[in-house]
DNA sequence: AGAAACTATACAACTAGACAAATCATACGC
DNA sequence: GCGTATGATTTGTCTAGTTGTATAGTTTCT
């Protein structure tokens, strides 16, 4: 009699639950078991019907906290001018970065290449993790020229905007000359910074950001979560 | 899907970290509740992944001062005398061998010249993983003259320590007569034994081992995993 | 008979919050 | 200058709640 599955129309109830309003995005939900017995069904049941909106986007559990509703992914924007902070800020959340590792160590061969340093020259590493909000959405490891600009290890500590501790290290304004993007699956380590699961995959971007005068100030790597974020390229 | 619980990756970092230098012997560790927020996970996660660190001798915390490294994870001395055993346990954790492959064939012609025997001579060849405690410390390949230590081959199945399997062979005591240390990208294979990502580089170690009338007695290939051992070397 | 959907139970992993106990830093009194 | 009281920090412990996973059994439809 019953065409369709119990748990297809959970979800579908508490899509509409969702499209209505009745919990709007970063809402916890209740729990499974109270959600069982609301719907008078098993708790796996449930899960099932939870698990299926996970997988399209809809929903993010965490373990021993419960199932919040997702944001719709944010728009970042890839182009001459590549801003975390202003791209952030434009959907209107708090951008962030939370500093995982800061040192200077020569560079490696791929580091001085796309810097344009000579082999074994210092570096300035900044790795990280941004935040929109509360939310983790992508981990960096950015690699500066210590040579030309020596301030910034000291400068990284107190700034958090790459934008801003460039500015005070004489770089008023600067451009992307490049982007590389690829796929790739996250480490161990990744997975738990941006809280994802080891099989949601990670977009990696490779840029090139160059100061007015065309010297290479800045070599990032970006691993974006991708179900959080939606590149967008542009040739403005 | 988390095929590896948090606590475990969260442990691996922090000991990554030691490894790296962030945090030398007796220095205090960030607070549980620092440490919870920089890995985005609950107080009690982080407790579990220090608990581990603790039993296994790395870390000891003291109530109400912080968290304190009592050892970082290793220091691997290379000198006169290379004891695997001895630098494991120094540390407080329990050295291990897993051997991977024990056969005897011909040596080829770098492992006869190595050991000075005539070309085509037979060796004991010793395949394996050095473990401190749980974690694979390093990926071995050693190679014995067999025609100086017949017995070798049945000693090593029942025997994981070098320096013991020498002295059941009549070599009551050997040294280092030299070691070539060079870095090397981990085949899949080594990647998956020591648990690490393709991408992680590993220190390989070439030495000789000889008793004392100088005979070489042993031919070692070491690959070590980058972050989780420091090499030390002294001339005593 | 077999597959799919659902139930039932149990345990592991993680979160959340609260409070106790030890330690540390600082100000105060003398 | 020195000991002490005090309050903030930090680890240790406890209780409770939530999701993840595994196993096994029942119903229902074809």
């Amino acid at each position: 009699m019953t065409r369709t599955p119990v748990w297809k129309s959970i979800a579908a109830a508490l899509e509409a639950d969702i499209a209505a309003g009745h919990y709007g995005a970063g809402d916890k939900l209740p729990t499974e078991a109270a959600l069982a017995s609301r719907f008078g069904v098993n708790r796996h049941t449930v899960r099932r019907a939870l698990g299926d909106m996970s997988e399209r986007g809809i929903l993010r559990s965490r373990r021993g906290a419960g199932v919040f509703v997702e944001a719709p992914p944010t728009e970042y924007p890839i182009g001459k001018r590549v801003r975390f902070h202003q791209s952030i800020r434009a959907t209107g959340r708090l951008p962030q970065r939370r500093v995982l590792r800061l040192e200077s160590r020569p560079g490696d061969a791929g580091e001085t290449k796309a810097l344009e340093l000579n082999a074994g020259s210092m570096v300035t590493v900044c790795e990280g993790l941004s935040l929109a909000g509360e939310t983790p959405i992508a981990h960096f490891i950015s690699v500066f020229p210590q040579d030309r600009l020596p301030g910034m290890l000291h400068t990284l500590e107190e700034v958090t905007s790459v934008t801003e501790a460039l500015k005070l290290n004489g770089v008023a304004d600067y451009v992307r000359r490049e982007t590389r993007v690829t796929a790739e699956m996250p480490s161990a380590t990744q997975a738990l910074h941006l809280r994802l699961r080891e099989s949601d995959p990670l977009v990696k971007t490779v840029g090139i950001n160059e100061d007015m005068e065309g010297n290479p100030v800045e070599y990032g790597q970006t691993w974006f979560a991708g179900d959080r974020v939606t590149l967008t390229f542009s040739n403005d």
